[in-house]
RNA sequence: UGGGGUAUGGGGUAAUUGGCAGCCCGGCUGAUUCUGGUUCAGUUAGUCCAGGUUCGAGUCCUGGUACCCCAGCCA
């Protein structure tokens, strides 16, 4: 019959890599205490298990940076399990992308393996549990089970078939294996104590009955492990030591010890920690919910930009460093909160102003003419080029020559007519500054029959060519252009926040009713410096003075905003409407 | 309704475990700047409430309050 089965296939040591983090928090204290009292002879293995049920977002970041970031603290080994208990939810198109995710963020699992790789030993400590009395199989549906639950307060009742003999639930037990009995028509549950205040503890249920297909056993299992029973007794028999997950299991814990306690281990039992999972304002992570915004095609699928996926975070632009470090920073704390997606956004333009390339777009073009600009002898404009630096936080990356002619696109809100106080940029009679290039002073404008200005012309000095005046005068602005004639045409979409609640659904009740419908506004004229042409699928740079944009990972010329820089002007403006 | 968890400036997080409440985001001033970006300097504001112990309490004790989680054969 069963025999006790001790902790076996303990997975390769192969030590995590991910970055260091050299924080401190309450689990480093007890995984500190236990290396100084030898728990676990100093050794410390974490996992990062999530089901494979659909794409990994912001929320899940905060629980690898964590799993994984600790392993990597202490030289220990983070291994991914795909906690694939559940039949008919989860799918092997989704384990790919795990890993990808996992990857992008800069972690390497110790190992990828799955809870259903356990299976077999699973049962057999089941049968286990059988024979000391602790399991018995329940022939009632699953409303009586519930029913006899009881409440907050009110002590369950005890089943009738808790006390039939273990040779009887033995041979149940092998029966439902079998696929001798329907769904639901009997179950394998712990025998506890149905009085517990604590409802994990009153009988709970150990496997299910499911004559359903499974990603990676396919036909061979008709039961199934809950996540009660399969958790803690993988971690054991991968060697885990510490077990981390949300908050929200807190309540379960008393059950994974009780298992742990229960099983003929040969090496300490591992522990469960909870930690406060991450929320962001104007974003949700409901996965129930982010599926419906697909299905209804309320964005561009899952790697849309404004979804709070890692897949969409990536094509947005976001670097992986950015998520890392704001997760770091956050700290791991046993507090609810939610993080205003402000002060992530605050952690993507640290990152991005370090490394990302400068480079002149405009995005809502206005012709601006220099008058007096010289031509060849074959009549054309004169072509000057101009070497301007590609990022000036770091010289390494050295300069580019960008063509200059007399015929330019600035942008629309880089020219006022009537210019409000405080506004630096080009008006009538004030001299500007053309990044790089020249001194120009605005002397009048073209309208069209509705009165709106469609074109600027200005006088430039020749002598301030590169960009300052030899006499050292200074001006209040520097603007970004672009040479008409060598402007590139692409599409630029602008995002905003794609829930327009702090909390979505908080006073609704409804996330989706606070959906933001203007979340992505496009822009298909805008003209971009010739280099950006060149620009790499996914590779995000900075449009001089407006912000960060990603080259789209798929179509040509098709820019997303990452995020914008921080703007003092629109701020000013903001305090002067007031 | 019973049990568990949490509470520190506007948001978040730390405090050598009883010893000057620190840091980040944001706000405000100013300086620098060929990005109204960046950077730099200064500044703003906090221990949930009521008692108690103590020379001394964010920390310990007593009693409250607010919020979160648990009554799936989901994870």
């Amino acid at each position: 019959m069963a025999e006790p089965i001790s902790s076996p296939t303990a997975a390769p040591a192969a030590p995590s890599t991910a970055p260091s983090t050299a924080q401190s928090d309450f689990i480093r204290e007890v995984i500190r205490q236990d290396n100084e009292q030898g728990t676990y002879g100093g050794r410390v293995q974490t996992r990062f298990p999530p089901e494979p049920n659909g794409y990994l977002h912001i929320g899940h970041a905060k629980a690898i940076v964590t799993d994984f970031g600790i392993a990597a603290d202490f030289d220990g080994v983070c291994n991914l399990r795909l906690d694939d208990t559940n039949p008919g939810t989860e799918e092997t198109e989704y384990v790919q992308a795990i890993v990808d995710d996992i990857a992008w963020l800069g972690y390497v699992p110790g190992t990828v393996v799955h809870a259903s790789d356990y299976f077999e030993q699973l049962y057999r400590w089941a049968q286990y549990l059988v024979e000391q009395h602790l399991a018995y199989v329940d022939d009632q549906d699953p409303e009586t089970i519930s029913a006899q639950r009881g409440g907050f307060g009110r002590p369950g009742v005890e089943s009738p078939y808790r006390d039939r003999p273990a040779a009887e639930s033995l041979d149940l037990l092998e029966r439902m294996r079998a696929g001798e009995f329907p769904d639901g028509s009997r179950c394998l549950r712990a025998r506890i104590d149905m009085q517990n205040e604590n409802m994990w503890l009153r009988d709970p249920v150990m496997y299910r009955i499911r004559h359903l297909h499974h990603h990676n056993t396919g036909d061979t299992w008709k039961i199934f492990p809950t996540y009660d029973w399969a958790h803690g007794q993988s971690d054991a028999i991968e060697g885990v030591t510490h077990s981390l997950c949300s908050l929200e299991f807190n309540s379960h814990r008393p059950l994974y010890e009780w298992f742990l306690a229960h099983l003929p281990l040969d090496r300490p039992a591992p522990k469960q920690r909870e930690f406060a999972r991450l929320e962001l304002t104007h974003t949700i992570t409901s996965k129930r919910r982010l599926k419906k915004l697909v299905d209804d095609h309320l964005v561009d699928g899952w790697d849309d930009p404004r979804m709070p996926t890692l897949r969409g975070m990536r094509r947005r632009g976001y670097p992986a460093a950015a998520i890392r470090d704001f997760c770091i920073a956050i700290g791991t704390t046993r507090n609810n909160s939610v993080r205003a997606i402000e002060e992530f956004e605050s952690f993507v333009r640290k990152e991005l102003n370090r490394t990302a390339l400068r480079r002149m777009a405009v995005l809502r073009p206005l012709k601006l003419v220099l008058d007096g600009w010289p031509a060849d002898t074959e009549g054309n404009p004169v072509v000057e080029y101009f070497e301007i630096v590609n990022n000036p936080e770091n010289p390494a990356d050295g300069v580019r020559r960008v063509p200059f002619t007399g015929t330019l696109w600035i942008e629309q809100d880089d020219f006022r007519e009537d210019p409000p106080r405080k506004y630096f940029r080009l008006s009538p009679g004030r001299e500007v500054r053309l990044r790089g290039a020249y001194l120009v002073t605005a002397t009048g404008v073209v309208k069209d029959a509705g009165g709106r200005v469609v074109e600027v012309h200005a006088s430039y000095d020749p002598a301030s060519k590169g960009g300052s005046a030899p006499d050292g005068r200074k001006v209040k602005s520097t603007m970004h252009w672009v040479s008409v004639p060598h402007a590139v045409d692409a599409e630029v979409r602008l995002y905003d926040r794609l829930f327009t609640a702090e909390v979505p659904g908080e006073t609704t009740g409804e996330a989706l009713d606070d959906l933001n419908p203007a979340s992505c506004e496009t822009l298909t004229g805008a003209k971009l410096e010739a280099a950006l042409a060149d620009a790499a699928p996914g590779q995000v740079l900075q449009f001089e003075r407006l912000g960060y944009f990603a080259a789209d990972t798929r179509a040509p010329l098709l820019f997303h905003r990452t995020v914008g820089l921080r703007d003092e002007w629109a701020h000013i403006q903001k305090q002067q409407s007031k």
